[in-house]
DNA sequence: CTTCTTTGACCGGAT
DNA sequence: TATCCGGTCAAAGAA
């Protein structure tokens, strides 16, 4: 892609061993809306946590994209997707959280240090083409 | 030095 | 049995 990266040489060798449990409730959040200054802006709407993107994949079941966004601190057991339409970058959000913060509260208060900008992620600039220099 | 993001590939379960 | 999906991890480069 346009984008730099570079290469995946080898990922292969990973010995399997993870575990996985089944717990956490599912916390789904309505349809969020971009800011009508701009229709056609995907937004992830800031929840005060600080979250990491570790994977981003088109589900056929529904035919719509989720990314998938863990919370900073390793341990912590919070979890958060973000499921939107590919061809409907409209605003239509479907934000799922997972999970609860075990490093303290939310700083309630706008982003953790965003001097207004809260959003931080444009996913459908990945899929549109969006000028990302990176 | 640390930190972040992106893609590909793999894993396990289910059918 | 094999196959498919969804979900997760790892590595690299860049700032």
């Amino acid at each position: 892609m346009a984008s730099s990266s570079s290469s995946q040489p080898n990922a292969i060798g990973r010995a399997g061993d993870r575990n996985q449990e089944k717990e956490d409730e599912a916390v789904v959040a309505a349809a969020a809306v971009a800011e009508a200054g701009n229709g056609s802006q995907l937004v992830m709407p800031e929840d005060g946590y600080e979250w990491k993107k570790y994977g981003q994949k088109f589900i056929k079941n529904i035919q719509k994209i989720r990314s998938y966004f863990r919370c900073r601190h390793r341990l912590c057991g919070a979890k958060k997707k973000v499921e939107w339409h590919p061809s409907d970058p409209s605003g239509a959000l479907r934000v799922v959280y997972e999970g609860a913060h075990q490093h303290g509260s939310p700083p309630s208060s706008s982003a953790a240090a965003a001097g207004g900008a809260s959003n931080k992620y444009e996913l459908g600039a990945q899929y549109f083409g969006g000028a990302r220099p990176q």
